[in-house]
Formats: structure tokens, C-alpha cells, sequence
DNA sequence: AGCATCATTGTTAGCGCTCACAGGTGGGGG
DNA sequence: CCCCCACCTGTGAGCGCTAACAATGATGCT
């Protein structure tokens, strides 16, 4: 008895003494003269505790420097309250920029954020990845992996968790945040089409990635609607180098002249990202060609450089972080449905043409 | 009696019916026809277990699709062998690689990564995510916040768990983890000044920084040495705009000639990152400059796109990978040391000059 | 043979919390 | 005056796991 007594002095007295352990909701409890559960009712904002009891346990709270023990918590309720992110690439101004948004709303929501990144694309990988997260114990995951054979592999994984992709196709049974590529392609398109180009070129990423299919798509869906020639997409892998050396094959073609055989003249280029953008245009300026004046270009993502590119690059602007949120919104909302199915939801983002010198000779 | 028989085999066949609830270490156990701790034996790789218990222990969680529950092993073991990461701007270059080589790290050392990110610095966002993480419970974090405040803010926080920061400055009771800014602008500066310039201007990024004020430092060190003027610092916030402002002074400094009032006249020009670099270039070829031909420049980050700028960017490479996965080693050791104290720990890494046109006319 | 030792397994007691329920108090309606 | 019903508070159980110890049998050594 005595001993039992001492103890519980000590653990509120000794102090400096040894690595004193973090306190529990027993010892609020203790100093505010109430039991362990009403000190979890104030914790849990239930309204039937009193003004006064709430204070001061409260008070006690403050006094100990009491945060309550999340595993715990955890345990008991079955929630951990976290969430996985798997991400491919995030060096990139896209990915980086979603999964910046992504967290910001998930934690305006109470959750904590988890993420798992992935140097490149591999099936392995991708289930190594969620392996991970899911020993963590996430409630769900988002994957921005925009790449096909990823996207297929998800949706033969079947999960305990729900799962949502970003930029993840729109033919499987997994929720799906995107921007509408396809739209976005086509504005830019058509954009160069209206300002008198017979037609336009285009330099495609890697056709692995969904995000590249889908600006393809979109640009030849233009073209074949104004009758115009579809010249033959030239393949980048997203890369500035890339950029550069379709660039000079494009050069090439403009200045073999329109004597090319069948092939259309290049006075228009879409490239499928920025980066390849700058690539393409330091290629036709060391070409001697100048921008817009013989070949006008537009690009995709309006990386912050964009607007100072030589000359400023007309693109299409991805809103990233609505992407992020819109993400995190429906994972949530199935997390507290309690749904599993409902598998097609779709969130569409509508991109935004920005129009800068690179293709409006003035 | 048989109601607990009944259940126990409900909890096996039945199966399809209601959201049968996650297999745990009993049911391992029952199905293996061993005990609960075997099971927890043989998934810490306990040595002493019979190698064909082993086998049995595994084929039953493999049959049940059995996952530790990792809150009620971190409630026990008081380990949730999770490391949190509060970071500003990670939509730049930098932050975001260190991230990601942060992650990693963390990763193959068994950790996981939450992370919250700041939109702006303020000590009161700082205090916020530094609590928000505290909350779920993570072993340590790791600050990639580098302004001069943030640092000191953290250095009074007191926190129960190791703190590391990246760039964090050297004078605080923090361990860091750094490349080596003020080098770096040495460097730049020397670089520049080896080709035979009288002085070197320099586009400084936002005060409030670190980096921007070691780099502006080490800038200034070498010119003092070399017994240069030292032209005023002009003000950037990182951003290509601000440095596109920056680049319109210096080109009306240049084409104002040197009958400017003691000023030295502007040949070269240290900017405090690469994308400021950019805005800069662009001024100065509206303006009609050539660069490298009447100016030269330098920058600082090596981001992708720099050496594909007009003309390509002289730049200083930090290896970001390599400072997350730096830091991530440092908060591990200590972590696993249990060392609180020790707190002036360094590490330096070293930058890299990429020496390009935009400094070398040919 | 007899006892110490080791390998292998089981038993028990919590980790710190929430949930479900059981009290106790006070006020308003019958 | 009593009963019921709101309010407020406390008690007990148990989430799924690991750590410490106990128990068993097999082995080795004297």
C-alpha cells in the first residue's frame, strides 16, 4: 500500500529524475480529480461534461503537457486517421505541386499524410509501395502513377482500403482526379490551327504514360477535324534533352525546305510538356528559326519558367492543386461512406490555355 | 462451450458474410495450432523457433492474408518508427528532391515519412505542423524550413523528439544538415571573376533566408579578397519575375554606360538561384545584351531545365538527393543512440560549379 | 545417474485508450 | 411526494500486440 502510494507521488514529483515517461490520461485524470474517462470526453469535445470539470481538466492537461497517445487511440477506434500517397517522379513541378495540395486538404480534414515515392514505374514497385503504406495501417491510398500498365495492375489488386488515382485512365474501376488532357491538347491545337497553320506537329512523351496518350490523342483529334495533315508525333520522354533533340529533327525538316517528301511543313509544334518546350526551342534558335516568326509553339503544364522562356511559352495551365484536393475529397468521402464500390467516379478538371508569345507573331 | 466453438469456426468459413473484420495474431495462432507469441516469434525472426513451426506459423498467415496491426505494436513497444517532415515552398526544385531522397532514406531504414508542408513561413505554421506531427506520434522530424526565424523558433521549441533541419544555419543548438551555400557562391564568383571581370554583380534572393544570405556572403568574401568593388546586392524573392525586375536594372546600369555616378560598370552578374537566372536573361536580351558576349552570369541549384536556358546556365549543383538522405541518417543515429544531447552536429556537403555558356564566351 | 543448460513453446500482464454500461444527482410533471 | 428523465460521472472490459517469465523436453557434462 504504502509502496503504491509512493509511487504515484514520485511519478508526479521526481521529474528531473531518468527519462520520465510521457504522461497518460491516467495521470490527467489524477491531477484533475476526475476518472480517465471524463478526461477523454473533454478530449472528444462531448457535450455532456461540466464547464467547470472541463477546465479543469483542461488546466491539468496544459499543466502536464498531456497529448494523447495516438497508437492507442489507433487501437481502440480502428482508425489511424492517415493516409498513403504513392508517387512517381514527384521531382517533377506536377507531381510535386499535387502532392503539396493533396496534403494540405487531407490535413484540413484530420488526416495525416504518408508518402511513398517511386524512382520509376515498376508493377513491383507500385506493390512494394502499397505493401508499405498498407503496413503502416493508411485507411486508403492515392496513387499518381499516370502510367497504364500501373493503373491496370492497381485494379487487379483489390485492396482492403479504397483506392484513388490521379491522371489514372478512365477504363478501370478505380476512382479517378484528373485534368482532361485530351482537352487541354486540343485547345492548344486548335489555338495554333486558328492563328493559320496548316497544320501541327507534336512532340508526345513516353507512350507509356497516360497523360502523354491523352495529349495525343487530343492533338490529332483537331487536326483530323479540320481535315488538316496529321504529320507524325516525334517521341520525348518528358525531359528538356528530349525536347532538344526533337527539336533539331524538326529543324531539320524546316530547313530541308517543303521539299521534304509529303511530309507538311513545320510552322507549328504542340510539345506535351514545358520541359520539352524549352528543349525544342533552344533547338530552333540554334537552328537559326525564330519563334513565333517561322515556327510557333505551345506547351502543357505552364511551369512557373514558362512565362519567361525565350520566348514566353503559350501553354496549358493544370491546376495541381485542385487536383490534390479533389483527390483527397473523394477518398475521404468513400472513407466515411463507408463505400467501397461505387468504383466510376470521375472528377474532371478543366485546364486553362495561356496564351504568351511563342505563338503570336505580332 | 459450444457457442465459442461455433464462433471460432464462424470466424473461418463463413467468409462472405458482413466485413469480416481483419485476421489477427490469435486467429494466426489457432490456425497454425501454436501460440500467439510463436506467431509473434516468427515474425520478428525470432532465432529460437523450430524451423517447421516457422513454416507452419507462415503458411497460415499467408492463408489468411494476416498483417500486423502496427498501432497495437506501436502501444506496446512505444516505437511508431515514423518520421515526420515539415517543409516550405516543395514545389521548387530543391525541396522537393530532398524530400524525395528523404523518403527514400527513411524508407530502407524501415521508417516511414509523413510530411506537412507550409504554404509560407510563419512561426505560428511551424509551431502548428510541429504539433500536427507530434500528434501522430512521430520519433522525429526533420525541418526543411530555411529562414533565419523558423530556426530559432525551433531552437526554443524544446521538443521530446530529435529535431534535425536542412539548412538550417550554423549557430544554433540544432544539428544540420547543409551543402555548403556560401562555397557555392564563391565559386560562381571566383569563376567569374577568373574570366577577367573587373566585379561581379549579384540578384540576392529574399533576406529572410539563409541560403540567399550565405550565398550573398560568400559572394561578397571573394570579391573583398580580390580587392573588387562590391556593387550593391539587388533584391529577388527566388521567383523568375523578381528576377526579370533584377535583370531591367542591371540592363538599364549597362546601357546607361559607365558614366554612371561610381557604380562599377555591370560585365557579370552572380543570381542568387536559377530561376531568377532565368528572368534575368530575359531582360537582358530584351534589352539587346548578349550574354555571354557583354555579360556573363551565373546561377545556383542546377535545376533540370538550366542547361537548356538561352544560352545554357552556368549554375552550382547541390546535390539535394543526398541532403535528404544525409539528414534522414542523422535523426536515424540518433534515434536508435537515444542521444538527445549532442546537438552541434554537422554535416557539409559539398557543391558542384557546372560551368556553361552563360559564362564562357567562346 | 543427476544436474545444469539450452532450445522451444506457452502463459500472463499490461501498453493507453475508447466503448458500453452502470451509477448518481437534480428538476419537472403527475 | 414520487417517478422519470435529462444530465453528468465512474467502472470495467478489451482493442492486438510484445515483454517477461514459466514450463517443458532434450542435451551435455560430471
Amino acid at each position: 500500500m504504502m509502496l503504491i502510494t509512493d509511487r504515484s507521488l514520485m511519478s508526479q514529483t521526481v521529474g528531473r529524475t531518468g527519462p520520465r515517461r510521457a504522461p497518460t490520461m491516467a495521470d490527467v485524470a489524477q491531477l484533475a480529480g476526475v476518472s480517465h474517462q471524463t478526461v477523454s470526453r473533454v478530449l472528444s469535445n462531448h457535450p455532456n461534461v461540466r464547464e467547470s470539470t472541463r477546465a479543469d481538466v483542461l488546466r491539468a492537461i496544459g499543466q502536464l503537457g498531456y497529448r494523447r497517445n495516438s497508437s492507442a487511440r489507433a487501437l481502440v477506434t480502428r482508425r489511424t486517421l492517415t493516409l498513403g500517397v504513392v508517387a512517381c517522379n514527384p521531382t517533377l513541378f506536377g507531381p510535386s505541386s499535387t502532392l503539396f495540395g493533396l496534403e494540405e486538404a487531407a490535413r484540413d480534414e484530420g488526416y495525416m499524410v504518408s508518402a511513398v515515392t517511386l524512382r520509376r514505374y515498376s508493377a513491383a514497385a507500385l506493390r512494394e509501395a502499397i505493401d508499405h503504406l498498407s503496413d503502416w495501417g493508411v485507411e486508403g491510398i492515392v496513387v499518381i502513377v499516370p502510367h497504364r500498365e500501373a493503373v491496370t495492375a492497381l485494379a487487379e489488386l483489390r485492396l482492403p482500403f479504397p483506392v484513388v488515382t490521379v491522371e489514372g485512365g478512365h477504363n478501370l474501376p478505380i476512382p479517378v482526379v484528373s485534368v482532361d488532357q485530351w482537352l487541354g491538347a486540343r485547345m492548344a491545337t486548335s489555338h495554333l490551327l486558328a492563328a493559320g497553320h496548316r497544320t501541327v506537329w507534336h512532340v508526345a512523351g513516353p507512350p507509356s504514360w497516360l497523360e502523354a496518350e491523352a495529349r495525343a490523342k487530343g492533338w490529332r483529334s483537331v487536326l483530323e477535324e479540320a481535315g488538316a495533315v496529321v504529320p507524325p508525333p516525334i517521341q520525348g520522354d518528358w525531359t528538356p534533352l528530349s525536347g532538344y533533340r526533337a527539336g533539331q529533327e524538326l529543324a531539320g525538316r524546316v530547313t530541308a525546305g517543303a521539299a521534304g517528301r509529303g511530309s507538311p511543313e513545320v510552322t507549328a509544334v504542340f510539345v506535351a510538356n514545358d520541359q520539352m518546350a524549352l528543349g525544342v526551342l533552344r533547338a530552333l534558335r540554334e537552328a537559326g528559326l525564330s519563334v513565333p516568326g517561322q515556327v510557333a509553339i505551345a506547351g502543357f503544364d505552364d511551369i512557373p519558367e514558362a512565362e519567361f522562356f525565350t520566348p514566353p511559352l503559350t501553354t496549358v495551365r493544370q491546376d495541381f492543386a485542385a487536383l490534390g484536393k479533389a483527390s483527397i475529397r473523394l477518398l475521404v468521402s468513400r472513407l466515411e461512406s463507408g463505400t467501397t464500390q461505387g468504383d466510376d467516379e470521375r472528377v474532371v478538371i478543366e485546364p486553362r490555355l495561356i496564351v504568351r508569345r511563342s505563338s503570336t507573331p505580332s
